[in-house]
DNA sequence: GGTTTACACTAGCGCTTGCTTGGTTGATCT
DNA sequence: AGATCAACCAAGCAAGCGCTAGTGTAAACC
C-alpha cells in the first residue's frame, strides 16, 4: 500500500474523486464507480488510499490547502490599507471557489461524512485560513472602514461568500472580482463607490 | 398505502424523520433507523410514504411552506418603510431557521439528492420565498437604503442569512433579532446604527 | 541477475440496503 | 353484527456495498 506519500498520481486520483463526490454525494459514490472513473479496477484503489474516508480527506485537504496558500500570496502581494487587504482577501476566496470548486463544494456538504480523526486535523487547517479572514476584518473595523460585531461580521462575510458556489455561473457575464467588489462595496460604511478607492464615513 | 394525504401522523414522521437526516445525513439514514426512531417496523413506513425519496420531499416542503408563511405574515404586519420591511423578511428569515432548523439544514444540504420531479416541484416554493426577498431589496435599493446591483446583493444577504445555520448558538446570547439587526446594520449605507445595540460580545 | 517496489488484476466474502409481500389488529361506521 | 380501513408486523428478496486475498508484471534498484 501507498496511502501516505503524495504521488502525482494520486494527486490526480484525488481530483477526479472530488469531482464524483460533487455530482452524486460522497455516500453514493460507490469505490467501483471511482475506479471506472480512474480507469482502473475498484480493488486497486486500496492501492493509492486506505479506504474510502481516506479518499474524502484527500479531497478536502488538497482544496484547503490551496485556499490557504492563495490566500497567504494575496496578502502578501497587495497593499496595506485595510480596503485593499479586504478586496485581495475577498478576491482570493472566489478565486479557489472557482477554480478548485469541486474540492470546496466536497468540503462543504461532506464535511460531516469525515471520520473523526480527520475531522481534527482538517479543522486546525480550516481555522488557519478563517484567522485570516478575522484578522482582516478587525484591521478593517479598526480602520473604520467597515462596523459592528467582529464575530458577526466575519461570518456574515463568509457566509455571503461561500454561498456564492451555489449560484454562480463561470460561464455568465460576471466575474469573480467583480463579485469581491461589490461583496466589500456592500459592507463597507462608506457608500457606492464606482471607480476609485473608497473614503471613510 | 397512504401516500397522497396529510395525516397528522405522517407530520409527526416527518419532524423525527428531519431529525435523522440532520444527524446521518439522507443517505446514511437506513429506512430501518427511520422506523426505529418511529417505533415501528421498517416495512410499515411505507404504508405512510411511497418511498425513502417522499420522505425527503416532505420534510423539505414542510420547512419551506412555513418559512414561506411566516415571511408573508411579517411582511403583512410590518410598517411600509423599506427599512421596516427589510428588518422584518431578516427576522423572519432567521425565525424560521432555527424553529424548523431540522428542515431547513435538510433543505440546504440535501437538496441533490431529490428527484428530477420532487425538485421540480420544490424548487417552484422556493422561488417563491426568493421573490419575497428581492422585492424587498428593490424597495431598499429605491429608497437608497442600500446600493448596489439587486441581483447580487440578493444573493449575498440570503448566503449570511443561510450560513447561519452552520455556527448559530441557539443556547448563546445572541438572540435572532439581534442576528437580523446586525445583518441589516451592516449592507444599509447609513452608517453604524443610532438606536438600541450594535455591538455585543 | 536477483530482489524489491509500484501498480494493476480477478474473485468473492460478509453484510446491508430499499422495498415487497401477505397477513393481523383494533377502532370506527352502518 | 358485520364491514371497512388505517396502521402495523414478520419475513425475506434481489441488488449492491466496502473491502480483502492472492496473483501478475514491468520497471527500478543493488
Amino acid at each position: 500500500m501507498n496511502v501516505v506519500n503524495e504521488s502525482p498520481r494520486r494527486k490526480e486520483l484525488t481530483r477526479l474523486a472530488a469531482q464524483l463526490f460533487v455530482q452524486e454525494g460522497f455516500d453514493r459514490t460507490t469505490v467501483r464507480m471511482l475506479a471506472q472513473e480512474m480507469g482502473i479496477k475498484s480493488g486497486s484503489l486500496f492501492h493509492h488510499f486506505r479506504d474510502k474516508q481516506e479518499i474524502l480527506a484527500a479531497v478536502i485537504e488538497e482544496g484547503t490547502q490551496n485556499a490557504l496558500a492563495l490566500a497567504r500570496q494575496a496578502l502578501e502581494e497587495c497593499g496595506d490599507s485595510a480596503d485593499e487587504r479586504l478586496h485581495a482577501m475577498a478576491r482570493a476566496h472566489l478565486q479557489t471557489l472557482l477554480t478548485d470548486r469541486n474540492a470546496h463544494v466536497v468540503a462543504l456538504y461532506e464535511w460531516r461524512r469525515l471520520d473523526a480523526a480527520s475531522r481534527d486535523h482538517l479543522s486546525h487547517l480550516r481555522d488557519a485560513y478563517e484567522e485570516l479572514w478575522e484578522r482582516v476584518i478587525d484591521e478593517a473595523l479598526e480602520a473604520g472602514l467597515i462596523h459592528g460585531d467582529r464575530f458577526l461580521v466575519s461570518r456574515f462575510v463568509m457566509g455571503a461568500l461561500n454561498w456564492t458556489v451555489r449560484w454562480y455561473d463561470p460561464e455568465g457575464a460576471r466575474k469573480p472580482e467583480d463579485l469581491a467588489h461589490e461583496l466589500v462595496a456592500m459592507i463597507t460604511t462608506s457608500a457606492h463607490t464606482p471607480p476609485g478607492q473608497s473614503t471613510k464615513v
